[in-house]
DNA sequence: GTTAATGCAAATCGTTTGCAGGTTT
DNA sequence: AAACCTGCAAACGATTTGCATTAAC
């Protein structure tokens, strides 16, 4: 499993001190299950490297969206979260208790729907989905 | 099919002329495919009612939503649209050219994941799925 | 030495809120 | 009268941007 840092490097990035720590903060996190917000990097990169900016972390999470690198994920409210977990396309369970988020890995794709997507949208190419299942965890039942 | 302005009445809402007037602008565009953002919603009202302020329509359509009678629909960007379509369980194509958003029924909801995700998160209990299809419509390949 | 990235502060934009005044029951 | 709704304007919070400075190649 590369790290985000690894697959970034062997990219050609310009490896800037902030970028290595942006990169670090989701390598340290792990791979499965990370959905961190743009403040939650930032509070990370900060305690690195104090001197890191707001504006930069949101500048670089941007790039590394735009490069394919993490994932902007949106489950509704008006935050976007930063997933690394670009390997495997996957979906998302929210706890609507506590806001835990999961991925789910995403094999199951329902191909089922595109039969039904024909019948209301005739000609609708589909090409993604997203998916967010809703509910309640373990730990919040 | 009841309209939105019926089952507002139907459930005792206080009817002020600007909940009418945005009851209306609903019922004017139809049932299905209607995912009107607050300021479409704000524009078509002032339409018949010029004095209709931006904030009480953003009040009237959060109420809208917490009685269940308005869908908040979230397709990524930051903007909430809204969705009277509160009848049939359904989900949503979205275009990625021209961000037209149809609706499709989802009878189909992939209980099939359901096994997945007891392997993924043991214990969560699924309560709601929102799907988001994204491709492109028939006027944009 | 070029080119690109950073930090700061100000700007944007959708949305929410406090509050005084008006309306509905 | 009591409870509720509206409009205004100011507040908010996440994100973006302009620009002068600094660092990487």
């Amino acid at each position: 499993m590369e790290t985000l840092t690894q697959r970034l490097t062997g990219r050609g990035w310009r490896m800037t001190a902030q970028r290595r720590v942006i990169a670090r903060v989701f390598d340290a996190a792990g791979a499965e299950h990370i959905h961190l917000t743009a403040d939650d990097v930032l509070e990370r990169a900060v305690a690195v490297l104090p001197e890191i900016s707001r504006a930069t972390v949101y500048n670089t999470l941007g790039e590394m969206v735009d490069a394919g690198e993490v994932l902007a994920v949106n489950v509704g409210d008006r935050v976007t979260r930063y997933d690394p977990n670009v390997a495997k396309t996957h979906h998302h369970l929210v706890c609507e208790v506590c806001s835990s988020i999961f991925d789910v890995q995403a094999e199951v794709l329902p191909s089922a729907n595109t039969a039904d997507v024909a019948a209301i949208a005739p000609g609708f190419v589909i090409e993604s989905a997203d998916v967010i299942f809703r509910g309640r965890c373990a730990c919040c039942r």
